[in-house]
DNA sequence: GAAGTATGTCGCAAATATACGACATAATAT
DNA sequence: ATATTATGTCGTATATTTGCGACATACTTC
C-alpha cells in the first residue's frame, strides 16, 4: 500500500469547515437566530439575552464578523449588527450541496464485503 | 436596562452547534466526502488520502462516529466505515431550517436607524 | 507459534477556543 | 466639563482541539 497523500484539503473543504466553525458554539447559533428575529441590535442587548458576560458575546460577534456572515456599524452610542442574508444564503447552497453528496452516495449495501 | 439572562441554550442551539463542531475541520469534511465516493472503506486507506497521520484520522474518525454520523465495523482485518446517511439526512434538514430562519428573516432596511 | 499487517489506545506537546475582569474610548446629556 | 452610558480592547486563566510517535491488540498466513 504505498502512501500517495496527494490531495491536500481543498479551498471548499476549508472553506466549508470555517463555517462550519462559525456555527460550532451555541452562543453563535444563538445570536445569529436572535438577530434573524430583530432589527436593529446592539452588543448589549444580545449579552442580556445569553448566559454570557457582554465580553465573551463580543468576541462571539467578532468571529461572525470576520467570516462576514454578520455586520456591525457604530451609529453614534449604539451599534447596528445585522445579518448577512445573502451570504448566508450562499453558505445555505454550499451546505446543501455538501449534504446532498454526503447522502445521496450510496452507502454500504447488501453486496459489500461489510454490513453496516 | 435589566439584565434578564432568562434562556440558556436550547436542545436544538447545541445540536446544531455539535453537528457544525464535527465539520469544523477540512479533515472531516474530506473524509465524509471521501466516504461517500466509496463504500467500503479502511482507516488506513483514508489517511493515505490526507495530509495527516493514521492516528489524526483515527481521532477524526471518532469525533464523526461519536456523533454517529458515520459508522464503523470490525471485519477481521479491515474496519468498514460507512455514512450514517439517515442521520445526515436529517441533520441537513436541521441546517436549511436554521439556514431559512437565518436568511428571510428581515435585515436592516432603509426605514431602520441604521443602515447596514 | 512467529511474522506480517492492520486497526485501536495512550501520553504528550503545541495550538486554538472560551470566558471574563479590568481598562480604554466615544458619544450623549445634564 | 463631567457624569452617564454604551461599545471596544487587553491580558490572562482555563479548557479543548489537533497532531503524532510509540505501544497494544487482533487477525491472518506461513
Amino acid at each position: 500500500m504505498t502512501y500517495a497523500k496527494t490531495s491536500a484539503f481543498t479551498a471548499e473543504q476549508q472553506y466549508l469547515a470555517r463555517v462550519a466553525k462559525a456555527l460550532a458554539h451555541p452562543a453563535r447559533v444563538a445570536i445569529i437566530q436572535f438577530l434573524a428575529s430583530k432589527q436593529t441590535c446592539i452588543s448589549g442587548d444580545i449579552a442580556a439575552e445569553l448566559p454570557l458576560s457582554r465580553t465573551t458575546v463580543f468576541q462571539h460577534l467578532q468571529e461572525l464578523k470576520a467570516l462576514d456572515l454578520i455586520r456591525g456599524e457604530i451609529d453614534g452610542l449604539t451599534v447596528c449588527y445585522c445579518l448577512n442574508t445573502e451570504l448566508l444564503h450562499q453558505v445555505h447552497q454550499q451546505f446543501t450541496a455538501f449534504f446532498i453528496e454526503a447522502t445521496s452516495g450510496a452507502a454500504c449495501g447488501p453486496n459489500d464485503a461489510c454490513a453496516c
